[in-house]
DNA sequence: TTCAAACCTTTGACATTTCAAATATCGTCC
DNA sequence: GGACGATATTTGAAATGTCAAAGGTTTGAA
């Protein structure tokens, strides 16, 4: 068993335990954030093995292939989530493996444009179908309902959230 | 619930769902990895801003708060689902701190035990008295039904997810 | 007893992440 | 046209993250 396999399914009730004391939004949100890392670390573990690609990479490159003329660096880190200097980096070595290409417009020199190459479409059209199937395989149990009714109501808990937030927001 | 507001809250869901094409599963995912984003981001700056914390110290102490005799390195990387190798950084930085201490047992010599210090007790409590409030203050326009909702259909997520890993390992 | 397998942690190479400061360019106001 | 504020990206330092391999330590079976 390698180390990543190793990590626990049950952070969520190891953590709370029984169900002591503890209140409604505390308890959801441990839920929530156990539940999205055991998703991601399955998702990274497929890319990785099967393509050899990275979860931030996939992620970048699905914003570019929803935008075939390319993306300026800056909208890239707003709909990623991902830091201006992290997006630097990533766009970096993903055209170093020539799946993405960086030009420089000639109206404003201040912007970075980046854009799939024709080797980046192919790869992440491959990505993208295995990528719905996996998460279509882990949520097999769940009535359709209520897969429905989640995203819903979590997308209340997003527009609460994003209207209390202390700083600079998102989106 | 008023009626415009099932009204367009069903709306939105024929429309999303016929627009994109895209799978239940997958709207589903984009939005949790979204707002988990979006939640621990605002959590993080906080911790930074009004304790100097970082988020996986944070998460690392709340076990050894749990469990005051201390925990092996090996349990506390089950626990964070943080890797093994991650967690001896982690450690290392917490004791560098004060915050927390690191043993070896007489009876097992390969095995390190970290637990928390009076320091890091004192630390960690006020941390988790406030981060319990943000939480609270965040999802504060969700109705407590919706919350309780939630926290039963993501455990059937969770559920699903375990069930279906690739690396299919069990505690 | 002995030694190979199993166990626990650390190490090393990289990738990702954040924040803050530095660069570079644009647009505008005077 | 020159200085200034706004915009866009890069850079640098430190922390977190994964994976694979290496280090000790213990255990169990021959």
């Amino acid at each position: 068993m390698t180390e990543s396999e190793s990590a626990s399914v049950d952070l969520e009730i190891i953590v709370q335990g029984a169900q002591e004391g503890k209140k409604l939004e505390l308890r959801l949100w441990l839920r929530m954030l156990s539940t999205t890392k055991l998703i991601s670390q399955e998702i990274r573990r497929r890319l990785r093995n099967e393509f050899g690609a990275t979860l931030p990479q996939f992620d970048l490159m699905a914003q570019l292939y929803r935008e075939r003329e390319g993306l300026r660096l800056g909208e890239l880190s707003k709909r990623t989530m991902v830091t201006n200097g992290n997006v630097t980096g990533l766009v970096e070595r993903l055209e170093a493996d020539g799946l993405v290409l960086r030009v420089t417009p000639d109206g404003d020199r201040r912007v970075t444009v980046a854009k799939l190459t024709e080797k980046g479409e192919t790869q992440f059209s491959a990505m993208a179908a295995a990528h719905e199937g996996w998460l279509r395989d882990m949520m097999a149990d769940v009535e359709p309902a209520i897969i429905s009714e989640l995203w819903r109501d979590i997308g209340e808990v997003k527009s609460s959230v994003s209207n209390h937030l202390s700083g600079a927001d998102f989106d």
